[in-house]
DNA sequence: ATCATAAATGAACAGAGTGTTCGTTATGTG
DNA sequence: CACATAACGAACACTCTGTTCATTTATGAT
């Protein structure tokens, strides 16, 4: 990739964030953008389409790195077997959520809303697995809604309570769901 | 309140919520509402601010038909305790919201962001009482955060499956609460 | 039924943002 | 160096916003 590329997308990437914790997604417009970028209009366009392209390209950039091994990765079985698996999966996805700079500033606002419900499709597939292996009595539509929902709110809410480790915060998260 | 206005805010609410049925909530624009609803530009404006405003205005009707008798009732506790109350409680929260002919196209897009965001508002207050009784190891505050997500959720699910009754609703949500 | 009150109307307005175009300038790459 | 390509910036038509105001219409109280 070009130099000058990477340079103006780092630039629209750090003054969008960086707006982010000044007003809300809505209320931020694409000249807001390319004047704290410093960049021409056209040059914003011919990277993103829309604001919302520019969002979304944002959080799969952060996904990518966080899940790009977990989803990959063969799902060996240690010894004390599938719950152990689950809560170290956790924590390394947690520990990696930890490392993104933009992540905090995305999730503390209203644009927040629309990065979870990425967020959420991400995690719909790593739960969808541990949830075959579970018997329950409620509907597992439910449940798998309830799982991605209960960690992506658990990461929203670790965000503004940043004192806990992973490990700490994967435990809170295991000791609200149904899985034993 | 005249006749008139009677009428015109109705034509609004139903161009809206008609509205987002089909598009996003920021897609929605005062000029669409305004078609639709086949009211002057300012008419609208002198019921309403902006869109945020109507959105606003629409939760609020909502939830004050839902939770006016439980914020004020007195917490009388039956024969089998606290539990018991609390099941009840959300029993008849959902009935309530069973009725609201507007919360499932409220909820079944976008713009559910931000009425969620009312809603947990709502909720914290009556999570709040019943979280002091409870005894847990993890801080309080993530509960709190944890049980008013969850049950804005599971109303959420609920919207999308509807053939589950109040009471079935009531069970799937406690089923998976850390009280008990 | 009358009449003062209040609401809805519609046209017009300035202002702001959008997304596109295109000729020019500058900056990396081989 | 020379070529390719990215950034620039000015201009464009377009849409939406939120406000104003003079006019018409409906309402509720008497």
């Amino acid at each position: 990739m070009d130099r000058r590329q990477k340079k103006t997308r780092q630039a629209i990437y750090e003054a969008f964030t960086g707006l982010l914790e000044e007003k809300t997604y809505s209320n931020i417009t694409v000249k807001d953008i390319i004047d704290r970028a410093d960049i021409g209009r056209s040059t914003f366009y011919s990277h993103f389409e829309t604001k919302d392209e520019l969002l979304k390209a944002l959080c799969s950039d952060i996904f990518d790195h966080v899940f790009a091994e977990n989803l990959t990765r063969e799902t060996t079985h240690d010894f004390s077997g599938r719950e152990k698996n689950l809560e170290d999966e956790i924590t390394h996805i947690l520990y990696h959520l930890k490392d993104s700079s933009y992540l905090k500033r995305i999730l503390s606002c209203e644009s927040g809303e629309m990065f979870m419900r990425f967020f959420k499709g991400y995690l719909e597939k790593i739960f969808e697995g541990e949830l075959e292996k579970t018997k329950t009595h409620v509907p597992k539509s439910y449940l798998l809604h309830h799982m991605v929902c209960d960690f992506a709110e658990t990461v929203r809410w670790w965000m503004n309570h940043e004192s806990y480790s992973p490990e700490q915060v994967a435990c809170f998260f295991l000791s609200t769901t149904p899985f034993q």
